[in-house]
DNA sequence: CGCGGCATTGACCATCCTCAAGAGCGGTGG
DNA sequence: CCACCGCTCTTGAGGATGGTCAATGCCGCG
């Protein structure tokens, strides 16, 4: 998907995944349930693995309690490209619900292609991010984020106008660099402009013209 | 030096400029005038190079005229790790001084290791800016600027409170994300609270200790 | 039932942007 | 040499956006 790793993105999704598993002898996978770590930050990262299915957050803990959401991963999602020079977590993976992920062979020259070529895009959506959106206001924050999302689940096979987000208000706020407060009152206000019908994590997108209009205000 | 590469960053100063200057046969190095382009945004990117001196920008032009700046590029730093897979430039660089750069062989292992290990320092710099500087105040944002600035010249053997910046207000400004008249004011503050003095691209550091502590305001 | 966590809503306030004006400075040409 | 222009930098006043604080609602769970 776009926009939601932090350690990836690039969208290699089904095809790469299923012809990943029939090339594995053995399937080199691993389940994990809701707040359960796929990584630690600091932990070396001795492989990199490619998102199945489920949806994982990385985070960076900081010592008075307060933790920053870097990204969310969903299927499709590249994690630990660290992988490639041995080094250590940036951050920490956790589960945001249960989710699959699969290992990858970075001693593979295609794999670690891709690898390369995934951290190239990550640092042009970064640099995306951090310079050409950084002044977005609140709305057009949770507009281009509902719409990449809205976009990944059609990648994925879903629905397009109807989806439930895995994360919390706290973490969505988090991740989007807004109080708690203002993304639920940028919630409030696309339902009271019936542009989304909104039940917590159920969202559904009524009017997405207007949604995509919101982007640029 | 850290902190300013878009397309890079990695402190491997002068020891590595030297080793290659030494091993290369000839010197593939290209000489820049202020203001004469090294790469255009959209052109494919050939061969990744190294900042040997002087000092460089590079920023996305809008059609309206407008541009904006991704990172600043002095001694030390790599430009176009666009290289490593023969991608088109993410944005066009440009000389803001006389420069000289120096040419890296992307087909070299040991080369195209240290791009890899740069881009990933890239991506942590540019998550660390994203998620947790984001919401640093002006004075922060400047102070940290400084700073970065200050260390990097130290490194390339320049007075570490003393240095003429490369680049105009509307660069800096723009780099930082602030309008022109916000950086400005802050500037004056960092003037009449006795932290610098200034004059124009002149910036002495008067007050270490406070400036350093501006960074957590 | 009552507690705790999460989401929502309201009121207030700080920060920083915008608009507008003035100052400094270098270049050009009469 | 000086006057004019353009550009950058600075300074001031006013206003909008979004954060903080506080109160309430909502739901699941012991």
């Amino acid at each position: 998907m776009n926009g939601f790793a932090q350690v990836q993105s690039i969208n290699l999704k089904p095809t790469f995944i299923t012809e990943r598993y029939k090339s594995s002898h053995r399937s080199d996978t691993r389940l994990l349930r809701r707040n359960q770590y796929l990584i630690h930050e600091g932990d070396l990262v001795e492989r990199a693995c490619i998102v199945v299915s489920g949806a994982l957050k990385s985070h960076i803990n900081y010592c008075n309690g307060d933790s920053q959401v870097l990204g969310f991963h969903i299927p499709g999602d590249i994690i630990g490209h660290e992988a490639l020079i041995h080094g250590p977590a940036f951050c920490s993976v956790i589960a945001l619900d249960t989710s699959c992920v699969q290992f990858l062979d970075v001693s593979d020259a295609a794999t670690s292609e891709i690898l390369i070529e995934n951290m190239h895009n990550e640092i042009q959506r970064l640099t995306r991010q951090l310079h050409l959106e950084r002044d977005y206001s609140t709305s057009a924050r949770l507009a281009t984020f509902l719409l990449d999302y809205s976009q990944s689940q059609v990648e994925s096979g879903y629905s397009r106008y109807e989806f439930i987000l895995p994360m919390g208000r706290r973490d969505l706020a988090g991740y989007l660099g807004l109080a708690v407060e203002t993304l639920s009152r940028v919630f409030s206000r696309f339902r009271d402009q019936g542009v989304l019908s909104v039940n917590t994590n159920h969202v559904h997108i009524l009017d997405p013209e207007r949604l995509e209009a919101a982007v640029s205000l």
